[in-house]
DNA sequence: TGCCCAGATGATAGCGCTCCCACCTGCTGG
DNA sequence: CCAGCAGGTGGGAGCGCTATCATCTGGGCA
C-alpha cells in the first residue's frame, strides 16, 4: 500500500486518482473533463469510464482558485415575499441553467446603498463572473460604481451606473395601457395608486399614467403613494373610497390592488359597477379574487431570460456597450373593470 | 520594481500583501481575521489597518480548499412561485446569515428522486457544510442516503433518511384546528380540499381533519385534492359548489382557497352565508380580498430559524441524534367562516 | 537559578485544479 | 529525405489560503 497510489479511504478521489485509473495525465483528464478539443475520442472515453467507476466529482473551489473562473452568477434582490421577486428570480435561475451557470442570491434588506454594497460584495467573495441588480439603485455609490466595472452587471430595473447594461420591462407602456383601457370604458379621468417613488417602475407608470391623462387633455388627480403591499393598498383604498369623483383607479400592483378593492368594498362602493380597478403584475390569484382582476401582465420569466441572455453576452465582451432591452407588458381584462356610467 | 515585493497593477492584494504591509507574516494575518485568540490586540490593530489600506478581500475559494470549510448552508426547494417557498427561505436566510453562514440555493424542477439528486449534487458540489431539504422525500434513493450521511441534512417537512434531522410544522395541528373551528359553528361535517398527496404536509393535513371528523362521530367527506395552485381550487370549487350539504370546507392552503371561493360564487354558493371556508399558510393577501380568509398562520419564519438551528447543532455533533422539533401553527378567524344555519 | 509551559509568532507544506510550456508522435512538402 | 508543423499528451508551477509544526519569548514555581 503506497501511499502515492491508493488514497486514504475517506478522502474523494481527486484528479490525480482518475487521471492513474484512466492510465493518462492529470491534465488529459481536465482537458477530457472540459471539453477541450484536443484530446482523441478513446482517450475521453477511457477518462469517463473511470470518472463513472470512482464516482468522481470536480472539486469547485480548486477549479475556482485556479482558474478564476466559477461559472456562477449572482442576483441582487430584495428580501420580500413579494410575487414579482420570486417570479423574476425563477426566471433567472431557469435561464442561467440552460446556459450552464449556477445562481447564486444575495438578499438585501434594505434599499440602502450600503445594503447594497454588502450584498454586491458577497457575490464577489463568491468569485460570480457576472451580475443582476434585481432591486433599484437610489444612489450610486463609488463602491458600486467600482463593483460594476470590475463585475459584468446588468440592471433590470433601469437604474444603470455607467458600466452597466439595462434590461427592463416597459413600465411607462404597461401604464399606458391600463390608464388608456380606463379611458376606453368611458371613465372621465384615472386615479393612481402608485409603488415607492424610489423604485424606477413606479415611476415609469406613475409617467406613463399622466402621459396618457395629459395627452387626452383630462384632469391628472393627485397621486397616491403605497409601497407595494396590500395593507398599503388597503389604506390607500380608504382614502379613495371616500372621494365621490372617483370611478377608475390604476394600482401599481395586484397585491395593492387587492388591498383597495377590500377597502372600496368596505366603504360600500362596488367594483367594477362604481369604479373600475386596473393592477399590475398578473399574479396567480388575481383571476381567481372576485371580482376577478384586470391587470397589466409583466413577462417576468420573459425578463429573466432576457437579463441572463444579456448579461452572458455583455460578460464575453465587456467592452462592446449593448443597447438596452425591454420586453413588453399585455394587458389581461377581467371584471374589476366595466364602463363607466353616464351621468 | 521586484515582482516579489509589488505585484502586478490589477490583481487583487492578497494575504501576503496584507502581511509585508502590517510586517507580520500571513500566518498571522490569517489568524487575526479569523479571530483566533492567540494573537495580540497590537497585532491584530496593525493587521487591520492594513486590510483597510489595502482593501482586502479574502478569496474565499482558496480558504475553502484549504480548509475544507466553506462556511454555508445549502437549501433545496422547489421551483414555484408559491408563497411557501419564499417565506421559508427568507426565514432560513435570516437565521442562517445570524449564525454567520451563507445560503446556497439550489431549485429542482420537480419532485423526481433523479432531479433532487441532482440538486442535492449541486450543493455538495459547493461544498456545503449542510444541507436543508424543504421539498418531499417521495423516494429515499441510495445516492440520496449516501449523501445525507456525508453532509448533515435537516429535512423539513417530516419526510426522512435514516441520517437526517427533521423539523416541522405540526399541519396536523393546523387542520385540527381548523376543522375544529368549523365544527364549532355548528357544521354537520367539514369537506376538505387536499393538496399532493405525495406531499407529507397535505397528508398530515388530511389526516388530522379526518381525526377530528371521527372523533366526533361525524361522516367523513370524500376528499378532493388539489395540486396548490389557485386554479385547482377553482376545479374543486366548482364540484363542491353543486353539492347541496357542504356547508363547511377546510382548504389545504390559501391560493387553492381562493379558487375554491372564486367557484362558490359563480355558482351563486355564498360565502360565509352558504358555505364557511378556511384555508392554510395566511398569506398576505388573505386578510384583503373578500370575504377575508380565514386560515391557519404557519410559522414560517420561525420554521426557517429552527431549521437552521437544527442543522447547526447537527454539524457541530453529526453523531448525536437531534429529536423532531416542530412549530405550532395558529388560527386566525376573518370573514369567510361563520355558524351554520339550522335547517 | 533554572526549568517548564503557555502564549505569540513564523516557516513550510500542501488543498485539487488549470495554466503554460515542452515533448513526442506522424505527417506534409520543398 | 529531413525540416517543419500540427495534433495529442505530459510535467511542472502556481492560484491564496490554512494546518501543522517549529520557534521564540516571558513568566511562575520549585
Amino acid at each position: 500500500m503506497d501511499k502515492h497510489t491508493t488514497r486514504e479511504a475517506g478522502r474523494p478521489p481527486g484528479m490525480t486518482d482518475v487521471a492513474r485509473v484512466a492510465g493518462v495525465s492529470a491534465q488529459t483528464v481536465s482537458r477530457a473533463l472540459a471539453g477541450h478539443p484536443n484530446v482523441q475520442e478513446k482517450t475521453r472515453a477511457k477518462v469517463l469510464a473511470a470518472v463513472e467507476q470512482l464516482g468522481y466529482r470536480k472539486n469547485n473551489a480548486a477549479r475556482v482558485l485556479s482558474s478564476g473562473r466559477s461559472r456562477t452568477i449572482g442576483v441582487v434582490t430584495l428580501q420580500t415575499s413579494f410575487y414579482s421577486r420570486t417570479a423574476l428570480t425563477h426566471g433567472i435561475e431557469r435561464a442561467a441553467q440552460e446556459a450552464g451557470y449556477a445562481v447564486s442570491t444575495a438578499t438585501t434588506a434594505s434599499l440602502d446603498t450600503s445594503a447594497i454594497e454588502a450584498a454586491m460584495l458577497r457575490l464577489a467573495d463568491q468569485h460570480v463572473e457576472g451580475m443582476i441588480l434585481a432591486v433599484p439603485l437610489i444612489h450610486v455609490s463609488r463602491q458600486i460604481e467600482q463593483l460594476t466595472g470590475a463585475v459584468p452587471t446588468v440592471t433590470i430595473d433601469g437604474s444603470r451606473t455607467s458600466a452597466t447594461e439595462v434590461v427592463a420591462v416597459d413600465q411607462s407602456l404597461a401604464a399606458r395601457l391600463a390608464t388608456r383601457h380606463l379611458l376606453d370604458l368611458g371613465h372621465e379621468t384615472v386615479w393612481h395608486v402608485s409603488g415607492p417613488r424610489a423604485w424606477l417602475d413606479a415611476s415609469s407608470r406613475s409617467q406613463g399614467w399622466r402621459a396618457v391623462l395629459e395627452a387626452e387633455g383630462r384632469v391628472v388627480p393627485p397621486e397616491l403613494e403605497g409601497d407595494w403591499s396590500p395593507e398599503s393598498g388597503y389604506r390607500n383604498g380608504l382614502i379613495l373610497g371616500r372621494i365621490p369623483d372617483v370611478t377608475a383607479v390604476f394600482v401599481a400592483s395586484d397585491e395593492m390592488a387587492f388591498g383597495v378593492i377590500r377597502a372600496l368594498h368596505e366603504l360600500g362602493r362596488r367594483v367594477p359597477e362604481d369604479i373600475s380597478v386596473v393592477g399590475v403584475d398578473d399574479i396567480a390569484l388575481a383571476e381567481y379574487c372576485s371580482p376577478s382582476l384586470t391587470t397589466v401582465a409583466q413577462p417576468f420569466a420573459e425578463m429573466g431570460a432576457l437579463a441572463v441572455g444579456h448579461l452572458m453576452r455583455h460578460m464575453a465582451d465587456p467592452g462592446a456597450a449593448l443597447e438596452p432591452a425591454s420586453v413588453e407588458p399585455s394587458l389581461v381584462v377581467r371584471a374589476s373593470t366595466a364602463p363607466a356610467r353616464r351621468a
